[in-house]
DNA sequence: CTGTGTGCAAAACGTTTGCATGCCT
DNA sequence: AGGCATGCAAACGTTTTGCACACAG
């Protein structure tokens, strides 16, 4: 969902500057539905800017996720998850190969927290995770 | 909901042994809602038996783990956590103080695949991640 | 007695940080 | 020119591992 330009301007609105290792992260990040961990990020950086450091990308994400512009996802044990796509979505993750699924359903309507717990506690929002096997798995 | 018996019977069946440091970790985790991290369990257990080292209890809770007593919980960027409540049940997370609180309600009758993945994917269970701030923090 | 468990130290892993240099604005 | 960004290397915290010894069965 958040494209180059949409990013470009938001860390330029917050006094940060524009340089062309984050505009590749922009590039790799947009309409990106596939969860990369910041290694993958790296790695397909790399292959268009061979000079980029790890530390850049590190320090972009949590930039990026600072500024609410991806979300980082502590869905899997080995490492952090990002996704670009910052609207309320599920996800779907396969046991075996680790792959990571968008579920768009809407299922805020039946998802509340119990009566006895709402005067005490206050809910932002709620992230549903899926676990099975994928068709490619199974 | 883990008693220290069944623990005990079921590392017995499968061929392990008894141990003083086991049977503590055990009793530490019998009833447990506070959803400790290795660390606490490890301070815990030192308290009542000293001598006792991190990696066994690294090596115990993941021994339980793969046996399936406890749940494993990935919701916390910084450290791992062990609910020994292996039913399924949700979970609210405080922004400020990290406290993970149970939530018992049971959502599987509203909670499904959309119908577009169902053939191909197939759902083990769900976890509800509620994320918030508590009353203490609130 | 046999083999599993323990515990130390060290390794491994993803991630973060200090600092000198580079470059966007 | 000024200040944020980069990139290296080193630090970090959690978790894992290799190995010698201990002890439960």
């Amino acid at each position: 969902m958040e494209s180059v330009e949409k990013l470009t301007h938001v860390l330029r609105n917050n006094g940060m500057k524009i340089t062309p290792q984050r505009l590749m992260i922009f590039k790799i990040l947009e309409n990106n539905t596939s969860h990369p961990s910041a290694e993958e990020v790296f790695k397909r950086v790399k292959k268009i800017y061979p000079a980029v450091s790890f530390t850049t990308i590190y320090k972009t994400l949590e930039t990026l996720r600072d500024l609410g512009e991806v979300k980082e996802l502590i869905i899997d044990e080995d490492r952090k998850h990002y996704d670009p796509n910052t609207n309320s979505h599920h996800h779907f993750i396969c046991s075996t190969c680790k792959k990571i699924l968008d579920i768009f359903e809407d299922f805020s309507s039946h998802i509340k927290l119990p009566d006895s717990l709402k005067s005490d506690y206050t809910v932002f929002g709620f992230q549903i995770s899926f676990y099975g096997i994928c068709k490619e798995c199974g």
